[in-house]
DNA sequence: GATGAATGAGCTTTCATTCAT
DNA sequence: GATGAATGAAAGCTCATTCAT
């Protein structure tokens, strides 16, 4: 029986993995908002079959994107001991970077507070945002970063840089990030006091 | 006849006037998504009333924010000569994060690529960027900003910044664009050349 | 002004009425529990214009009935001080009997637990049952009633037995409420003690 | 080979038994019309095991309740010789109405005319009706019965008196349809002639 | 025989938009 | 000009039912 349950399994893996395919493109043209029967078409399944799979469309999300995050919280793992802690922070976030802006609408599925989000958002609560905490800290405490940055909203602010459109490329939005972050490093959110 | 139709013209300046406000006062609460329904009964009007006015949603929500919309302008204006260059830049990209962070959603709506929203976009491509792009382009001269930051992306990095969210409030908003300015500053995107 | 809002006025009326002869109509065929694109399909309008009308099925069911219900309420106020308390119960669960049973389906609605009957219900607690409740108390209190009887089982009771089906028509049940009532008239449910 | 194919017949039986106790406990707690899927579930088994042992749903309602409806059937065959018909047929209602009002919503089966339970109003007609008949026939042979009661009408009465709901708990149903027996030994369906 | 993945019809509900008055 | 009733396309979600393994 054995075999004939691994094909089974083996198709439903790949219904799944159609799934996931299908709704990363279509992520990608028309945001993580588009209809589910637009992805299950796209996939050349029932709408049924994305249900089966994915029981509201957060789950869906964060499946299509559960490589990059776990990545990303294994990278904070790696560099949590680094020697300049303002430098692993960086590179965290780059790394974060290159992740957002590789996926249209993700930013925006992020900083929407459509209740069918919400295990997004918690998602990001319970995983990436104590990974980043580390290195906030740490680079705090090492003097490379502005106290009053908190890594929820620093996270917040790189994931809004991160929300493209036309004549706002994933370049321009890097160099964005770089600058936001150049200037979380100094002492005070501004470069001189106000009058 | 003369009198009646300039009565007639009164009333649909009044009503116009109704339409706006209420629009604001929704647009705030519910987003600049909100249905029309509700900003016609806000406003005490019909539905077909709006659509008189207002062809689509756009040019509803442009003749709502024209009026912060040319104020920024204007200060642009008087901000040209200033003899600080950066500061000017900054007093006036204050002052369109205040525009900003009050409207609830027009962060959103700036970066929705909704092809409702064309004429946002053209709105803040026409008016906006140029006047931004003469404080851009003095304080470059002047030496107190980065020349690789152009006020196309710059604004789109400031709107985006202002989208708000739960834990993500306006004074964080804020205090991220003053960040990011600071950044800006700097010769280059990065704080020191990468190795 | 008036007469053009008073024949759009008159429109919508008609509208109305049309819903309302439809919704009988599918009511009595398919129960009240038929899809609302029938309904609308029935009475030649589109679906919204039912939502607009009659924003939830209970509504629909409420008004559709409407007439008859406060028909009932009327009949008990004047059955209140009737001289024979036993005979005039029985005159009014008569009446209340009559309604039901030419409404195929309303007993089902109104013992149905679906939550869209909600106001369905509550119509029920708030006007029926009171009223049905003064004739019940009046009989008790003239000894013509058992005491153990609650108006809102026995109103209960009476929908029930007048859910008809094939081989069970309109006589069937109004015989067996008449012998329901005649069973509680005795001073105890049952005719002679258990043993 | 006999010996495997008993294994397997053996096996099947015990899926079978595995489904009606579970379709059992499913029923009662949210009703005959609960979803396949979920009586499956509870089964431990696929649904495609449900369609092949029931092919439709009042197959599966019928099988569950086959225990008890051949328990009525036997207690009216003990029952048909009593000394007392009137107590007789009590006696014979009661239990029925023990059953019926255990099985959440089969009262409202047995009304339904949703075509998928015409098996089950089958069944009721073939088995339950003529048991009851003899009941009832010899009742009013002892005078103990109006004659104008049929066994048919009277179980469909009762069955109706079944359909709980809240505030019409178990209790109400059983001294109505105490009730109703009580009024249906009077010689004439109305207490009084009218007038 | 058993399985459960896949299917898709069917229902609800919301709103942008039109148009007769 | 103003009105708001009517429309119907879109989406979401649920389940009965089929069928390849």
């Amino acid at each position: 029986m054995s075999p004939e349950v691994g094909a089974r399994e083996a198709g439903a893996r790949r219904t799944r993995e159609a799934l996931l395919t299908a709704a990363a493109e279509v992520f990608v043209e028309r945001g993580v908002q588009a209809p589910i029967r637009d992805i299950a078409a796209r996939a050349g399944v029932g709408v049924g079959t994305v249900y089966r799979h994915f029981p509201d469309r957060a789950e869906l999300v964060i499946a299509v994107y559960r490589h990059q995050i776990d990545a990303c919280v294994a990278l904070a793992d790696e560099l949590e001991d680094a020697s300049e802690p303002g430098r692993a922070l960086e590179e965290w976030i780059g790394a974060f970077v290159e992740f957002l802006v590789t996926k249209h609408g993700l930013g925006v599925a992020l900083q929407s507070d459509d209740a069918g989000f919400q295990s997004l958002h918690s998602l990001m609560l319970d995983k990436l945002v104590p990974a980043c905490g580390v290195l906030v800290d740490a680079a705090v405490a090492a003097d490379e970063l502005d106290p009053s940055v908190t890594a929820y909203a620093l996270m917040r602010a790189v994931g809004n840089l991160c929300i493209l459109g036309p004549g706002y490329e994933r370049d321009d939005a890097k160099a964005m990030v770089v600058r936001l972050l150049a200037g979380c490093r100094l002492t005070d959110g501004r470069s001189e006091p106000a009058t």
